[in-house]
DNA sequence: ATATTTTATGTAACTGGTTACGCAAATGTA
DNA sequence: TACATTTGCGTAACCAGTTACATAAAATAT
């Protein structure tokens, strides 16, 4: 943190939690190449996601995760690549596909999820200093979803 | 928040953040294309930087700003070409761009100000939960400076 | 004085995300 | 039953950042 940074506050803090995440972003990504894990970031969501439901399409994911659609099928798309997802086309629904995991992503996942508890791990070791973030994060997304940032500006303007 | 993030906790929170700074960044580009104002998200930084410094070369801003300096370049190139910045060739460092700001950018400040104040307090009433987190974020990058993620991720495991 | 290292900056390629758009299938309505 | 609307999802273009690499000038060491 420089001097400016702190002076200015609350002006700077969307540009540090945008640093922040890429921080993360990035050291996430370097870990997995050197250790030889051919795995990206947020996969271990797409994981968990399946594990826990067995079955789940592209939409359900993205309501899930709150990422919009094409981040969900850009990541999905690599896992399929990797062999990790299998895609079948609902019964009843042909423009669905029901994603599942294959028998490489159910081998593969124990040696994953060394790492992935090891990183759970840091980040509560990082966060110590902010034991309710989760609960504040949570109620900073509300917010923003009831109305957002550029109407909360506007209303203060006008 | 959907029950699953909830659930995941600490696991989630890399990609909450950047969705929580997105959200922020094209919230405000909405703003400012919707009010005509032809400036982008994180030029009032470089404003600012300037107003207070009067001159500064790249590299003082990527560290003042802790931007990667590829980062701080293309801002400022924009800026310039949007008649905001001047550049001169520093007399003792030919390497040097001395940039400070226009007589246009001392004009339309003023008129940027207003948005960019309300979009403080917008801030701070959608962190109003999180009185401290200036703080936390001081102590959050410096920890993660100190000994970044992967290295901590590593010697969890090891 | 010369060779080496460091620093300032620019450029290219890439990242995980987004919005905008298109299309076909499913659903609701006249 | 036909038509209009909504839904699921794929693709393209873009965005603000990053890392990696190149180059020239400055500073340091020999």
């Amino acid at each position: 943190m420089t001097d400016f940074l702190n002076q200015i506050k609350y002006e700077g803090i969307t540009s540090r939690l945008k640093r922040l995440s890429d921080v993360l972003l990035y050291s996430t990504k370097d870990l997995y190449r050197a250790e030889g894990l051919i795995i990206e970031p947020n996969w271990n969501l797409i994981f968990r996601l399946l594990q826990e439901k067995g079955e789940m399409t592209i939409t359900e994911m993205s309501e899930t995760l709150q990422f919009s659609h094409p981040a969900v099928v850009k990541i999905v798309n690599k896992m399929k690549a990797e062999g990790y997802i299998t895609a079948a086309i609902d019964s009843k629904d042909k423009r669905k596909q029901v994603l599942s995991l294959t028998q490489k992503a159910l081998q593969d996942i124990p040696k994953y999820e060394v790492y992935w508890n090891a990183g759970i791990r840091v980040i509560e070791e990082i966060f110590e200093d902010s034991p309710n973030i989760l609960e504040e994060l949570s109620k900073i997304e509300l917010k923003v979803k009831e109305l957002d940032y550029k109407q909360r500006v506007l209303l203060k303007i006008k």
